[in-house]
DNA sequence: CACGATTTGGTTGTGCACAACCGACTGTTA
DNA sequence: TAACAGTCGGTTGTGCACAACCAAATCGTG
């Protein structure tokens, strides 16, 4: 296995380098499982969730609110890692649903406070057995389940220190 | 951004029994993890593939193109697991942009195929170090690579499978 | 041939996701 | 006090994703 770095290697090279379709090839791969994998839990869950008239990334805030009792805007999009063009409308729906409301905080008029209303809260109970569901459907037990999500972590954070390095070049 | 603040909050060295809580904290953890990751590729890759005047899912589409020289709107649909409302007015973005054409099989009337302009083969040679460039972000060797890989397609089988069988219970 | 079922892609409607921009509020400084 | 920069949600525009529905082409059987 030859080890070369090809660069200068330019206009009018008519077939990329051996080792460069191989790293496509893998790259491509990567994309592919992880993007599937994502819709695939999207699949899943979503006729289970919609018994309960909620979508996946609503079942994530309501989650979130379950755990913490009250949350603002600010603390669900950096936990979710959402935005407020998405969280806004998605928040209007769930309070339109009656699940949660939102208020603005005395303390800074700035901040919207998310809590959930007893419909909210009774909803959790309904939602008590998914877990158990989606993580059996998964075929993974305890200690696989721990590893994948460790890998995806340590994935996630690689790749926020390479977008972090990205932008600060500009 | 990158707060980080509750996830691995409690993720000590024992293992102690696992109770409905702790089922409910792991899946949430799965959901979450699976989900930032997505976002976080995706993140990553809109500004490298902005250059090349592409999104990601039609960085995928060109990458299917690229390798098979031409396909059919189905076999883009079965190897990406999209449907046609999705492809559909994805694929005349891309016929808008230049890099492919689409064009009714003589063979069969019904079916669309799919293949690169001119212009969207030379993209290739634009796109070609993307792959290194996005695999060197994730911080992963060959080998993590290929069990991150194989992780995540078994998971996504196990998954697959899980809904084939809630289907077929209607 | 005619009839009906299937395949294939397209359209519409709803919801998620981000970038870019805006307005209101807050804390600091002059 | 007034001016200012920074924070926090919201709105708008573009694109992805799926469900539900539709039209045309194809295939199968009588």
């Amino acid at each position: 296995m030859s080890d070369r770095t090809d660069e200068a290697r330019e206009s009018g090279g008519e077939s990329p380098p051996a080792d460069s379709e191989q790293l496509l090839r893998l790259e491509r791969q990567l994309c592919f499982v992880l993007h599937a994998t994502s819709r695939a839990f999207d699949t899943l869950y979503r006729p289970v969730l919609a018994e309960l008239g909620l979508t996946y990334p609503q079942y994530l805030v309501m989650l979130a609110v379950w755990e913490h009792g009250e949350r603002s805007v600010k603390e669900l999009g950096q936990s979710l890692r959402l935005d407020s063009g998405t969280l806004s409308p998605l928040l209007k729906r769930l309070e339109k649903a009656g699940f949660v409301r939102r208020e603005r905080s005395p303390d800074d008029e700035r901040s919207v406070v998310v809590h959930p209303t007893e419909e909210g809260i009774a909803l959790r109970e309904r939602a008590g057995d998914i877990p158990r569901r989606i993580l059996s459907a998964t075929g993974l037990d305890e200690q696989q389940l721990g590893e994948l999500h460790s890998a995806l972590n340590s994935v996630t954070s690689a790749l926020d220190r390479a977008a972090e390095e990205i932008d600060r070049q500009d």
